[in-house]
RNA sequence: GGCACCAUAGCCAAGUGGUAAGGCAGAGGUCUGCAAAACCUUUAUCCCCAGUUCAAAUCUGGGUGGUGCCUCCA
């Protein structure tokens, strides 16, 4: 499998990893259903350009110019928060993961490959892919040529044979700051060469499934198969799998609207990263998800008693009959099953929990988790903070427990008051009280 | 202008011919001195119109509304 993986320019927005988040739930079904897998994530940090496939700035040279560092610099941060990010949100780290870096060599390669098989034609500025050596272009996206203009908002490379050829090589002014040794002088790869390269290094002409955003249709990944089959002839990739858009709002997520948020957006916003995570189990993954805050909220609330309900579920010693636990497998099974319908199977467990409380549903429910990530075999016990309790609020909660126990509610009510004016709340349990921070 | 997709309760969201999963919120209740938490119960006929069918949220046609893409974007 492999999938398309982030351009390390800019910190991952919630949207980058929702997509992250489907290539995780693809792999973690594959494994649940027992499967071997070997998936491969590229790590783009050279070559994507800003304006258009063939023109305009590197969007690893632009964040290199603005943040004043060099590419290597940025590139590194940026994997490094990538890497914190997807960890966070139990997204299980490809086995294997390509920097496009480190594989300009296998470009190069390619690149030649489609030139010398006369698919590729060299211009003033770099290599182009020939898309009329190409009948297939577009089969992906069903992308009608004929009914594309041609130059309506890119001006028209006059040296291009075609409209949409594109460049799979760029040569570099002596000024560009990241530019390796070619058979074409100095120069930089194209964009979409980068996952073509890779993929057919580690996964070979053809593998079972590549996915990515559903962005990638109709430019990168036509560009890919065209990369991929126009020398074979043969078909390289058996499933192409695509994640839809996130929404906030209802609308589009852009800079201008500011409505970009981050895993530390949400941090500091007091989510969890698997409440993110949660929230779009919440969602089949070819369905537009709406982010809101509120939905966030909503997600928070139902992890937490889920999380709850498990505790109970592991501390008893009641067990469950084979078959109740059986139909529930079943079922799970059965929804990941159909295209991978985390919403479905995200029911399943909460119908499960319901269940009366065993040991056994305990365990089911971990084995589901191996599918949705959500850690539940790391439950909070909770009382960790107990010990960070300033004394004077202990004491004014012992005091409040004797006025209770001496029927005096009065005191007893307005020492909880205190309580809770010092940024604490405290709650009644059957054996005395728990003191949390507000 | 072209091409897609979507339209299910207050909100999010499953459901692709057989009579509406799940979550959040709300309401009622249990528990509690009270409260909080937790737990239990409860809340829809599926945008509109026409058609196909014994049977439609699910299929077809026509509306209306929304979103996305057509340029880099997950």
């Amino acid at each position: 499998m492999y999938s398309c993986g982030p351009t390390v320019y800019n910190y991952a927005h919630i949207g980058n990893l929702r997509t992250y988040i489907f290539m995780d739930l693809i792999r973690r079904a594959l494994k649940f259903e027992g499967y071997r897998l070997i998936g491969v994530m590229n790590i783009t940090d050279v070559g994507h350009l800003l304006a258009d496939s063939d023109d305009g700035e590197d969007k690893m040279v632009k964040a290199s110019r603005e943040q004043k560092k060099t590419p290597l610099e940025i590139a590194e941060y940026y994997s490094k928060i990538f890497f914190e990010d997807i960890e966070k949100l139990n997204i299980s780290k490809p086995e294997i993961i390509a920097k496009a870096t480190d594989h300009i060599g296998e470009m190069i390669s390619l690149v030649k490959d489609l030139q010398d098989a006369g698919i590729a034609y060299e211009t003033s500025d770099g290599i182009y892919f020939d898309i009329s050596k190409f009948p297939r272009y577009g089969c992906l996206s069903g992308k009608n040529r004929e009914e594309q203009v041609a130059g309506a908002r890119v001006e028209v490379n006059t040296e291009k044979h075609n409209p949409d050829d594109f460049a799979v090589w760029k040569k570099a002014d002596p000024s560009h700051i990241m530019q390796w040794e070619s058979p074409w002088g100095m120069g930089y790869p194209g964009w979409h060469i980068e996952c073509s390269a890779m993929s057919r290094k580690y996964l070979g002409d053809y593998f079972d499934i590549h996915s990515g955003g559903v962005d990638h249709i109709p430019i990168h990944h036509e560009n890919e198969i065209a990369q991929n089959e126009a020398i074979t002839g043969k078909q390289s990739v058996r499933f192409w799998m695509h994640g839809e858009f996130m929404q906030v709002d209802g609308g589009k997520m852009s800079k201008s609207l500011g409505n970009i948020y981050t895993v530390s957006d949400l941090e500091k916003r007091a989510y969890e990263a698997l409440d993110f995570r949660f929230f779009c189990l919440g969602a089949h993954y070819r369905k537009k998800l709406n982010f809101t805050f509120e939905g966030m909220d909503a997600a928070k609330t139902a992890r937490q008693r889920l999380n709850q309900s498990l505790l109970q579920h592991k501390l008893s010693s009641t067990s469950t009959n084979k078959d109740t636990l059986d139909i529930y497998r079943k079922k799970f099974k059965h929804a990941l099953e159909d295209d991978i319908n985390a919403p479905k199977a995200l029911g399943i467990l909460f119908d499960l929990i319901k269940e009366e409380k065993s040991i056994d549903i305990y365990k089911l429910s971990l084995e589901f988790d191996s599918f949705l990530g959500l850690s539940l075999d790391k439950l909070k016990e909770e009382k960790k903070e107990e010990e960070l309790i300033p004394v004077e609020i202990k004491d004014l909660a012992e005091s409040r427990l004797e006025a209770k126990k001496q029927r005096n509610f009065a005191l007893a009510d307005e020492l909880r008051g205190k309580i809770n004016i010092l940024g604490y709340s405290i709650a009644d349990t059957k054996e005395g009280y728990t003191i949390t921070k507000i």
